[in-house]
DNA sequence: GTGAAAGCGCTAACAA
DNA sequence: TTGTTAGCGCTTTCAC
């Protein structure tokens, strides 16, 4: 049984004091400049009402004394942290990183601090992370998690102030942003039908994301399509090891979980003197930044990363000041159709 | 004049209490086992010296009354925060991505949590997330610091435990893990003149950039040399468009700042038509993911990214610990060779 | 092994 | 406008 299992929190060690040990508190500078605390305190924190030449005084001490307030007594006394966290399965992810940065960005902008954490695609790890997260900042956002409906509506409570991102949870108390992956599915394959393909391959996203399972299902869910499912997972290796399955499986066109499977594929295509899309025709889905840099640049379905990074923090603003999260939305993305897909072998 | 500039700190505002108003505190416990707020502690701290009945049921209580800790509590009596602080200057780079993923990684193993800001490569607003994310962390990791080192040395102290990577400066008592610059180009222009090449073109980084300065003076330092030096950037859009001015000057090799600029400049010449490796070379710096994935594939200087975050962590670890921070490193780069370079057109 | 009590450094009523 | 005072919730000596 691990110390978490039993309740226990992590230990804390290391040399004691973000305080560099003889650090001025705001007593020291009260004292040197002849007034109470409080009205350190209130210049400090900007407030309007001192007496200019007090203020002076407390500044030219905190100055003197090279006094930084202590971020772990104000978080105790305000009951607030000025930090928002944010828990992703896989920081190397391109999607999770763009939500990162709109996050970061936008969160900055209102003087706000970022915490980090990577789960790792596990789903205990995730929700332990999550968790511990919380507490030390006022607010969450939850990237693409990977626990069950049950377990984050479980756990919904403490979680709160919360926004999902990249995934729905019905009956759950926080707003989402999500994409439409059916409708991005649809849309793919309508392009592709148009182009006369009827036999497709589906190169399969890693099984435990949420993401994978609606693709997969939209595709099922087409009537009269030809439906290979390939074994995949998230990254370039995946779709470059796949390439052989894909030639051997006598599919047109190839259906990325995302791009960089997709682009995995195109570079094993490639290797084994397939043309793309001569032969055999490749999508994939998100528009990462290097899906226009591939050869042939990738047709791919487009969604708004960076922005879901940004509306994650309007709404865990508003929830933070105790305001409604609004309604959820889901994207609807949009295909990008570029060189990587041409018309059917006939 | 702002707040910052004033000394003064950001406000903070939102509904109060991270402590969902009504949540348990170890005084309750303590009263609900019917022991002292002290055995409590000892109980959530993983004590041993505790009777186990009465750890029993301050467990059970701790389950009962749904109680957490209060993480700013634990920060102010410890004078511990259990987390770190990374500041980069930008999170679209895949450099400091992959810095990041290793540090958080690498904290997390420890149970430290990670703080992470992004400077926007501007050097004042750098320091001032640096001073503040130092504040809420037990230490910092600065990544490829655009700050000068004047600066960096006169905020060393209040920045400490701190480790600097990417960067060297001179005289300040922090750790750094940084890379070889000049021995990365030299191994480049010996490639590259190794193969005939004569006239180079440098694709030149951001200006505020350290990296850039050093990569440049490598190169300005080798003798009989014909360089002729591009404005350039870090990304694929600053590669792209100097396409054309790299066609005008008629070098027959171009070296990239990095690996995006560098793929930017091969899409550009492609679409113009310029064979490559055929009529003109193209290197670049770094080996991000896609470096192998570009057509061609992308020769290139190999750095050890994800290990620098790792390290990083290493080093930070000691200097919280009271420990050395051991000698400063510099990675020695290793010359990928790929497709995207060739012999001068005779 | 357990409890009492004194902080950690700041903020915010409330009085003056 | 300023100071006094009482916390915020936890940890940790120091007695018992």
């Amino acid at each position: 049984m691990s110390a978490a299992e039993r309740g226990e929190q992590a230990p804390l060690t290391g040399r004691r004091g973000p305080r560099p040990a003889g650090q001025a508190t705001i007593s020291r500078v009260a004292e040197a400049a002849g007034v109470s605390r409080a009205t350190v305190s209130r210049v400090m924190n900007g407030s309007t009402s001192v007496n200019p030449e007090l203020a002076a005084r407390v500044r030219a001490a905190a100055l003197e004394l090279d006094y930084e307030p202590s971020a772990a007594a104000r978080r105790l006394a305000l009951g607030l942290t000025g930090t928002v966290a944010l828990v992703v399965p896989d920081l190397s992810n391109p999607l999770f990183q763009s939500v990162l940065r709109g996050l970061s960005r936008a969160a900055g902008q209102a003087g706000r601090q970022l915490l980090v954490a990577e789960s790792d695609e596990d789903p205990e790890e995730e929700v332990i992370l999550a968790l511990e997260a919380r507490r030390n900042a006022d607010g969450l956002v939850l990237a693409s998690p990977r626990a069950t409906d049950e377990r984050l509506r479980a756990l919904g409570d403490r979680l709160a102030p919360l926004v999902l991102v990249y995934r729905e949870v019905p009956g759950l108390d926080a707003p989402s942003l999500s994409i439409d992956n059916a409708a991005g599915i649809a849309q793919v394959v309508t392009h592709l039908t148009g182009l006369g393909h009827r036999h497709l391959a589906y190169l399969a996203g890693p099984p435990g994301s949420a993401g994978n399972a609606e693709r997969l299902a939209a595709l099922r869910a087409i009537p009269d399509l030809d439906l290979t499912v390939l074994p995949g997972g998230s990254m370039f290796e995946h779709g470059h090891a796949a390439a052989g399955a894909v030639v051997e499986c006598g599919a047109g066109a190839v259906v990325g979980f995302n791009d960089m499977v997709a682009s995995g594929v195109l570079t094993g295509l490639r290797e084994l003197g397939v043309p793309v899309p001569g032969r055999v025709s490749v999508t994939g889905f998100d528009d990462i930044p290097f899906a226009r840099y591939t050869t042939p640049p990738l047709t791919t379905v487009s969604i708004p990363q960076g922005e879901l990074g940004r509306r994650a923090w309007e709404r865990l603003w508003s929830l933070m000041n105790g305001e409604d999260g609004g309604y959820n939305v889901r994207y609807q993305p949009r295909l990008l159709v570029r060189g990587s897909t041409g018309p059917a072998p006939s």
